[in-house]
RNA sequence: CGGGAUGUGGCUCAGGUGGUAGAGCGCUACUUUAGGGAAGUAGAGGCCGCAAGUUCAAGUCUUGUCAUUCCGACCA
């Protein structure tokens, strides 16, 4: 499509360097800011306004399920984080720790936060006492910081921000149920508010969170093929109430352990939006996470009548139904300049009114998503909007679903399995015997890990594809952010 | 943590064999412009990433260090 042509020299073409691309569209749509310390970044307003809406909407769906918001502190004193051996073994590496306070060295080092899954764990041991105190429904906001030797902003940054949801129940089953309806949350949210369609399944063993019985996930197809784990979903099983002691009387007059989960989102969705959504004009944002839905620009704007008509148009706009997010671009640059700029920043609608339009009563609205322009008629505006909105927010969905389904192939043998990765960028479903030596092997030789087992099995055919043994699961395949 | 590239005004970069700092864009003011990154005039802005060293003299040479970025291994 002609109108969605490359038109900004800033940004590097996605098919000459997705890497450079990324980082391109992060800096010119102003989403971040780098900062003196490695791996740590200044979120900036259209950044930061992003997360602020994905929090809102994530936040009330968590809500309808009866989770309750908490806060615990950023600091674990050793000897806590140290109490589940699988756990820390999985953290270690990667945490920071705080040593002194003022001048003193502290008695016992603190590391801070990687995750919360100790803290909740010692809050819990003492708030829990009978089956009538479950369950235990919590999640916070919070930042957290694992220091990662290779940073990328938004996509794994030192410190990011995200939520984590913790639970605990009166029995395995209720614990199971509880992870598994929040991967759907979590599918869900990424569907209908992100437009990023996901494959939900379980982790193997080998990737599976340190500590968890089970880890469940959703996993997206980026533009250029890689996948990225959007959020997961943890079963512990009783494991985490044995090494802290999380014990409750049960009905029977018995002493039970507690059956544990916890999930999690982050700012990496932003990198999924960008990743999934972007074009060479910049970032493309879905109409439910635009924090600017449309962006009014007045042409001529110093001739009379026409910045009044613009403010006429958003006020408008902006109290229409529950209120469409609208801003009128009345800065002294050129259209052209405006058109570029609110390209970059992936602002989903452009209205374009000047006075021929005023005197002919109609203004051009400008699509992101597909760059289709159409004049409507001023009486029009907020209904043509309105349905406009809704239709980019379909659209934008059903083309990444396209996308991904078009980079979704199926692989029976080795040598198929090392062509398409090689040749055609995307997930690969395979046949896989459940031995993780297999996983190794195809990790080792093509870099592609297994991404989830999903739910949605298919009997692709009755034996692994790495060693020829019977098959138990189909397993997505893929090179991972 | 391994390999490569790069650090000079806000941004992109130029500064052979060492000799005391440049351009374009942006920014500020005014004027003219305006339907896909407009133009003129006049301004402001830099201990050349940081630290040692060599030298009469270092943006330039040496060593170290920090950061950014890309490619791998590890993770959301």
């Amino acid at each position: 499509m002609a109108e969605n042509k490359k038109k900004v020299e800033a940004i590097t073409s996605m098919d000459v360097d997705f890497a450079q691309w990324y980082t391109d569209v992060v800096k010119k749509a102003e989403l971040i800011d780098y900062t003196s310390v490695k791996g740590c970044m200044v979120i900036k307003p259209a950044g930061y306004a992003i997360w602020e809406l994905i929090q809102k909407q994530l936040d009330d769906r968590f809500k309808e399920t009866g989770v309750e918001n908490v806060y615990l502190p950023m600091f674990i004193p050793e000897s806590l984080l140290q109490k589940e051996k699988d756990h820390v073994e999985g953290f270690a590496p990667e945490v920071a720790w705080v040593t002194h306070g003022g001048l003193n060295p502290l008695q016992e080092r603190l590391c801070v936060r990687p995750t919360s899954e100790t803290l909740f764990c010692d809050f819990y041991k003492n708030d829990i006492q009978s089956y009538r105190d479950l369950p235990k429904v919590y999640n916070q906001w919070c930042s957290v910081v694992r220091w990662e030797k290779e940073t990328r902003p938004f996509l794994r940054s030192r410190e990011f921000l995200w939520q984590e949801g913790h639970t605990a129940h009166a029995t395995a089953e209720d614990a199971e149920a509880r992870t598994i309806q929040m991967l759907n949350v979590y599918a869900d949210f990424c569907e209908q508010v992100l437009a990023i369609p996901v494959i939900k399944g379980r982790k193997t063993d080998k990737e599976k969170f340190a500590g968890a019985e089970a880890t469940y996930t959703i996993e997206a197809l980026m533009h250029d093929g890689k996948a990225l784990q959007s959020g997961t979903s943890h079963n512990f099983g009783d494991g985490f109430a044995k090494a802290f002691g999380i014990q409750f009387t049960d009905k029977d007059n018995t002493l039970k352990y507690v059956h544990q989960t916890s999930w999690g989102m982050t700012t990496r969705l932003i990198g999924a939006i960008i990743m999934v959504h972007g074009d060479d004009n910049g970032l493309v944002l879905p109409p439910k996470v635009a924090p600017t839905q449309v962006m009014i620009v007045p042409i001529m704007q110093k001739k009379e009548g026409v910045l009044e008509k613009a403010a006429e148009l958003k006020t408008r706009l902006a109290s229409f139904g529950n209120g469409i997010r609208v801003k009128v671009d009345d800065s002294d640059k050129s259209p052209g300049w405006k058109f570029s700029e609110q390209e970059m920043r992936g602002i989903p609608l452009r209205v374009e009114i000047g006075p021929k339009d005023i005197e002919a009563g109609k203004c051009i609205i400008c699509r992101r998503d597909n760059g289709e322009k159409v004049e409507v008629a001023l009486d029009a505006l907020e209904e043509t909007v309105a349905s406009l909105l809704e239709q980019i927010q379909v659209d934008m969905l059903e083309r990444a679903r396209t996308h991904r389904d078009e980079h979704t192939y199926v692989a029976t043998s080795m040598e198929e399995l090392s062509e398409i990765l090689d040749t055609k960028p995307g997930f690969v479903k395979a046949m896989w015997c459940g031995n993780q030596d297999c996983e190794d092997s195809i990790k080792e030789k093509y870099s592609a890990t297994s991404r989830c087992m999903p739910f949605e099995q298919e009997q692709i055919s009755d034996v692994c594809v790495c060693c020829g043994k019977p098959a138990k699961k189909m397993v997505y395949w893929g090179r991972a952010y």
